[in-house]
DNA sequence: ATATTTAGACCGACTAGTCGGTCTGTACTA
DNA sequence: TAGTACAGACCGACTAGTCGGTCTAAATAT
């Protein structure tokens, strides 16, 4: 690994979501920013036109990940099962990594002005397409089951796993990779069909009888 | 119904509820909000201490309703089944009626000062516990299945539900009570165990063979 | 090799405007 | 007369953004 000396762009970045994600975007003032990586208002709009460009940047590299992870989950497999249970899996990375990025994505996207609101909120809008394209395709092939309209499945799904943002803690009893697992098995419950269910049943969550005896919920 | 003048306080307090969620707290002046209802600042600071106890204001009628709603949805049904339905169907008349209150409560809660986001997270904590106790009575009674822990489970139930404040529209295609049917039924299977399915079967969405030709997602 | 020019990254004092909150005055009520 | 409810001018703190200037390092000239 090149030992890169950081821009001061990309330190001014690394500061904000940390900041914002503390304290909220109106909360932390530039003055704030700068200060705490050692660096001064001039070098702060030298590099952004404003605290708003900024703010754009923070949201467009979290979700212009997500997209890009959801699309080779759908790429990777050719089953809708499949591409449903990886594409619930590459969450698991992205909570670890992007913890902050996300909190503000979603606290913060209102402080956005208008132009760069347009363009984040299109991007969401892609993310929750690839979903809701598994869904119908799942639909399609019998694996899904047709009877629930899949615009309000697909939502609920979206909700489940966005709402972990809110009490997801990395030092807390419970791993994103037990989360994930557990949602994993509670929608292919609720949306798989009788016939597909077989090829679900190996995404599931496993308990072997003993286990089930001294079972102890966290 | 007798007809009482509607006090400055109320009529405070009805405005900036549909401000706060059209362009967010801090986005809104207290200046605005007198405007808005021809009234001056004087008016508003003899009704309120500060800006901040408006904000804590709202969130607390709104958390208020939700947790007695909730509560009595408890109290009538003896069966968890029964009452996890009661409860995802409160949901339905929360959110025809309180769909500003929510948007602010989930936007906002962060622009409330220490000591009265103590007292919204209290409250907040009482409705997820009540969701909470229902689903590990629940698993006590072998009607859910006992191998998912419930804290994820009742988290997953509550990002499920919360998160509908972002996309649904009143005036929209779907209605909340068509989401909360939906919401219902695959919660309902994603939990329920083999032997008790039978109970929660008359919750379910429901459909006809020759609906289902002809079925068309919305 | 050394001197000179220049681009652009970065600095920080300053400005212009905003907004929560106060204060004094007034009208109305009991 | 005392108390309450409100009006609206005003204050002071704060902050996004500006602007003239500095410093470094690479390109070019000598």
């Amino acid at each position: 690994m090149p030992m890169v000396k950081k821009t001061l762009k990309q330190r001014i970045v690394d500061a904000s979501v940390v900041l914002f994600q503390q304290d909220g975007y109106h909360n932390v003032t530039v003055e704030r920013i700068v200060e705490y990586i050692g660096a001064s208002k001039g070098g702060f709009y030298h590099n952004f036109k404003s605290k708003d460009e900024l703010l754009y940047e923070v949201h467009d590299v979290f979700i212009s990940y997500v997209i890009k992870q959801s699309q080779e989950a759908y790429d990777k497999y050719d089953t809708p099962i499949k591409r449903l249970c990886a594409m619930l899996q590459t969450l698991t990375q992205v909570f670890d990594v992007y913890q902050s990025h996300i909190t503000v994505f979603y606290e913060e996207s209102r402080s956005l002005s208008e132009e760069y609101s347009a363009i984040i909120h299109k991007k969401r809008d892609q993310y929750r397409d690839i979903l809701q394209k598994v869904i119908e395709e799942g639909q399609q092939t019998k694996d899904f089951r047709a009877e629930l309209p899949c615009t309000i499945v697909t939502m609920a799904i979206v909700g489940m796993i966005n709402w972990t943002y809110m009490w997801f803690k990395q030092t807390g009893p419970l791993t994103m990779e037990e989360i994930t697992e557990v949602f994993t098995d509670m929608i292919l419950r609720a949306i798989v069909t009788d016939q597909a269910m077989e090829e679900a049943t190996q995404f599931m969550v496993k308990m072997k009888p003993e286990e089930q005896a001294g079972f102890i919920n966290v």
